[in-house]
DNA sequence: GAAATAGTGTCTCTTAGACAATATCCA
DNA sequence: TGGATATTGTCTAAGAGACACTATTTC
């Protein structure tokens, strides 16, 4: 084509990838929850043997898009070349384009996160990309020097998972199948913070009547869990419900 | 740079502009309020001279951007170079990148929406790159053959706007400074259903309650408008207090 | 029985929601 | 006075929030 305009130098998909991370301290004991990110450490050389920029660097799994695919798909596909995972629910975020950015030119980053679930994350693996590859707190990852503006991106990425948190049904996403109302508060507070969320005479009571959240029953009875504590506890699974809120009323929609 | 992987053929800004337009039926009544969007009408030439792509097509405002800026950046200039408006809150909602978007080549699409108070479009005026602009319901607008995909560009941008105007204090944007509650309730209703919202007696009992809603005084006393009605309704204005909405929870957070 | 988790009982206060009544002003 | 818009009264039922109490199991 004749090119009339400026072109940019790259087009790259960037993934912010979180988990929360169950560490049982002991039995009969909800687990301690965290949140996690998973990142790479840049190789010294990319995938093709040519030196790889901010080589030994932290950063966020992520690269060049191709002329045939989408950010998106770039997305879905770097995250298993690099990472070895696949199958997330992948939601883009942000763009970042200052001319600054990447001193290699003029590069356009579409930033995704991911919300996987710790077992999802299990088959994850160092490639010819990433010379390794590790989860990291939230204080951890903030503290380290990444690559380019990926401490932005992940800032940004941070502040969405907390909103989608509060605001939908992502939790569903951290959690298994059915799940004990304990392990939903734990999930809840990795990342909001709220006293309807952390009393747990007010969790406990509000959360049944939930209308995205049923309680599991087996053979006509309620199906309980012993997972974490002597008294058995009611199971729950997430409904399809998606709630609607408002600032202009209270209830969840129906 | 060297180039070791293959470059957009483009980078383009594009926006959405949305005003809700004040009609007044008669005197004495709250005027009929219409949710719009703004369209340009590409002209047969760009500024430079060159025959314009899709040109004759109604289309959202936006172009190219310059590698010393952002898309954000660009936004600004190509919605003033092309439509000589300026000064308004711009966000970005999305990123449009299907390799088939645009027959001229791998171009992307990072997407906007503005909120504008209908006075602030007063200065709107054809350039060279706009033969004609003019503002669309939603209804006459996704009727149109819109440019590129601008179609699935504005529908999404419908959503964005829809979602904030029910989470935060998106609707001041559209309201003068002060402004009576049915002004208000006419601003919700072109974009929000909600039974809360569009009975009287419920709006009008809550609004006032809204911790981000406070009610003008004037010299000591309630400062009360005529605009449209007989009887005088007080005049509110929105706070700086920004609502925090949680499926968990009912309260707007202190 | 002690300890730990998972709930429930009860009370108070606030609010949603429905419906009716009142208030203000103009023609 | 009638008509139109802007409120407010009143009632009921539901829910939030606080605090104490009960239930189930293991050691």
């Amino acid at each position: 084509m004749k090119n009339q305009f400026t072109t940019p130098d790259g087009y790259t998909s960037d993934i912010a990838v979180f988990t929360i991370t169950s560490e049982s301290s002991s039995e009969y004991k909800p687990p301690l929850k965290t949140l996690k990110i998973m990142l790479i450490k840049r190789s010294e050389m990319d995938h093709e043997g040519n030196p790889n920029i901010e080589a030994g660097k932290w950063a966020l799994p992520g690269g060049f898009v191709r002329p045939n695919e989408t950010a998106f798909q770039a997305a879905e596909r770097k995250l298993f070349e690099e990472t070895g995972v696949d199958g997330l629910r992948i939601k883009h975020f942000g763009v970042y384009d200052s001319p600054s950015r990447d001193h290699r030119g003029w590069i356009i980053s579409n930033a995704h996160y991911v919300i996987a679930n710790e077992s999802s994350l299990k088959n994850r693996k160092t490639t010819l990309d990433a010379q390794d590859i590790q989860l990291f707190s939230m204080e951890e990852a903030l503290a380290l020097e990444l690559a380019f503006d990926h401490h932005a991106i992940m800032d940004d990425a941070l502040w969405f998972i907390k909103k989608d948190m509060a605001l939908t049904t992502l939790a569903k996403h951290f959690l298994p199948e059915e799940f004990v109302l304990s392990e939903l508060q734990g999930v809840l507070l990795t990342v909001l913070d709220d006293p309807s969320i952390s009393t747990d005479a007010a969790f406990f009571r509000k959360a049944p009547t939930l209308p995205f959240i049923e309680a599991v029953s087996e053979n006509g009875k309620l199906k309980k869990s012993n997972a974490y504590s002597k008294t058995p506890a009611q199971l729950y699974r997430f409904t399809d419900f998606q709630p609607i809120v408002s600032v202009y009323r209270n209830k969840l929609k129906g």
